[in-house]
DNA sequence: TGTATTTGACCAGG
DNA sequence: CCTGGTCAAATACA
């Protein structure tokens, strides 16, 4: 359905462009937007067909088409949430035991590049490594309050060999560090502040532990505000997913890893700590279609660290690099 | 000068 | 033995 629907869509869009492109009262604005939604489209469905056949070849057949972006092959058979982006098997010395799941943020050239991938969480590289088989390296992370507050998440940063727009961020284990959030909240004013340009993101609070809001209030704001699409999250995920990725632009997709729930059980798979994150330490900013801007935060103290993370890759990108968020945001039918 | 990142070396699982 | 993950010294940067 999504992929008839998205070359559909993106038809329907061309000709809408076109129809703009002929009205003289049409402002350059909406020209550009319908041509973002055109290419944001056809992106997500040439994702969707190449998803398929990953998951095709992991799962022994096809379930339909997916649902809504690449990110939908978040089930593989095994444990490897990552494998079915393309990745050759990664099982060995992998975590037992911990929470692992993986995020899809997909960016854009031409836009913001740091925030789209940045999650809100302060990180530090401690580590990059070839990936046999990956056209790029894998940047290895972990909370920047390791040292301090015993906070054992890592995630793993690698950008997807097909779709070098893709990155697939994969964390594991579950934040214990309680004053994530204060460093979030108090995001302007920090030492990127000159990057700033205007207050910090709606949701970039850090939850680590000390979640105020409801997980389900954060993720109705998530899908709401955010255009965030969650995917294969069935309530029990979506409560264990507080998290709110802090730009309105990211196409993020979050797959939980199968081996969470064989280790820990669903319910228990995802300690509150354990958050999504989709903002940026390095206050960013970066326009989206809507006209206003999203900064991406950054921790108050000299702590942060946190880095961009598809900087961390040997690729180039226009300096304004946004994540893509328009063309998996609900259109309508 | 302090902090973050880079990168080669080391460790351990399979 | 190969590979992924981590460590830590060297380097870069503000």
């Amino acid at each position: 359905m999504s992929l008839i629907y998205e070359l559909t869509q993106g038809h329907e869009l061309a000709r809408q462009l076109i129809a703009q492109l002929n009205a003289p009262s049409s402002s350059d604005e909406t020209k550009e937007i319908l041509a973002q939604k055109i290419e944001a489209s056809y992106e997500k469905a040439l994702s969707m067909v190449n998803c398929n056949a990953n998951t095709s070849v992991a799962t022994g057949g096809t379930n339909g088409m997916l649902e809504s972006s690449a990110s939908r092959c978040a089930s593989p058979p095994s444990d490897d949430s990552d494998r079915c982006i393309g990745e050759p098997d990664a099982s060995k010395k992998r975590k037992s035991g911990q929470p692992r799941w993986t995020q899809r943020v997909r960016v854009r050239p031409g836009m913001a590049l740091e925030g789209s991938l940045d999650d809100g969480f302060s990180w530090r590289k401690y580590g990059q490594k070839d990936i046999l088989g990956s056209k790029y390296p894998r940047g290895y992370y972990r909370c920047i309050h390791r040292s301090v507050g015993g906070c054992l998440a890592t995630k793993q940063v690698q950008r997807s060999d097909d779709d070098p727009t893709t990155f697939e961020i994969t964390y594991i284990g579950t934040h214990t560090c309680t004053n994530v959030a204060s460093n979030l909240v108090s995001l302007p004013g920090t030492s990127d502040e000159k990057n700033q340009e205007q207050g910090p993101p709606p949701s970039m609070e850090h939850l680590c532990h000390n979640l105020k809001q409801s997980p389900q209030d954060l993720l109705v704001s998530f899908q709401k505000d955010l255009n965030v699409e969650n995917q294969h999250l069935d309530q029990t995920y979506a409560n264990s997913f507080p998290y709110i990725p802090s730009t309105s632009n990211s196409n993020v997709v979050f797959s939980m890893s199968p081996s969470v729930v064989d280790n820990n059980g669903v319910g228990n798979a995802l300690p509150s700590g354990f958050i999504s994150p989709a903002t940026s330490r390095t206050n960013f900013s970066f326009p989206t279609l809507d006209g206003y801007k999203i900064i991406q935060g950054a921790p108050a103290t000299s702590a942060m660290s946190s880095p961009a993370v598809g900087l961390d890759f040997p690729f180039q990108l226009d300096q304004n690099f946004t994540i893509d968020n328009n063309g998996f945001f609900p259109q309508g039918p």
